[in-house]
DNA sequence: AAGCTAATAATAATAATTATCATTAAATAT
DNA sequence: ATATTTAATGATAATTATTATTATTAGCTT
């Protein structure tokens, strides 16, 4: 938690497990993943299955849309909220049996970095 | 072209190669591969970066929401439209530097059938 | 201290995707 | 039509993130 605390960048296990060596350096990657998990699924966290195929861990809970390059693969928060009223006005009668749990909003290009230096 | 035109189901690359399989016996996975990563960066067809692991197919190349299903895993299309003016109002100042290319809207929970199951 | 329980480290297994490369098919030139 | 070049494919290996396994370790309880 204060690993994943002190970065706003929405690190993968494998970052969390590189910079936790440095306090814990006999700490295994399997706890890293397992510690993980439990804290996600506990809520203290958020496991953020994005784009791109690996998974990336967030310590702002809140419901918030990202932003990821794909070209440098980084995750970005944008700086607004989203909630489900912005879709299908009030009347959400698509839910029909469903049960909703969680909105995921995600956009994707090139971000500042990558978008300046590519103007080749 | 033909199988993924037939699904509303949104498949994965196996169950592609396996539909195919049956005009195409000697078809190989790699083929498939290839030429679904074809046609996604032509703009035929869609590839999706959902949350769970694999990647999913959709002939409908309009930008449009998504219904993941955490038990099943099934990806159902919602019954309504996104565009960028949903967030952040008009004044989309967020942008900044970046180079936006798609949005993409993906709710979680429990699809119908499985909510309905779940009830015991 | 002895015994029980839960967490961990080390390692193996899994699974989706991508890369490689020899072979085959298609296209083009002779 | 036949030879030659080019592109696509099938078969298989490699990669990579994640999960599973299991013996060992550490923390409690009596
Ligand atoms: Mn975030
Ligand atoms: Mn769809
Ligand atoms: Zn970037
Ligand atoms: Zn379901």
């Amino acid at each position: 938690m204060q690993v994943l605390g002190e970065h706003i960048d929405h690190p993968s296990a494998d970052t969390i497990y590189e910079e936790v060596r440095k306090f814990l350096p006999r700490i295994s990657l399997g706890t890293v993943y397992r510690n993980l998990e439990i804290m996600s699924e506990s809520g203290s966290i958020l496991k953020l299955e994005t784009g791109g195929s690996i998974k990336r861990f967030d310590p702002n809970t809140h419901s918030h849309p990202h932003f990821r390059c794909v070209k440098c693969g980084s995750i970005e928060d944008l700086p607004f909220g989203i909630d489900s009223s912005m879709f299908a006005g009030t009347d959400e009668d698509w839910i029909k049996g469903r049960k909703v749990q969680s909105l995921h909003v995600e956009y994707t290009g090139l971000c500042a970095d990558c978008n300046g230096n590519t103007k080749s």
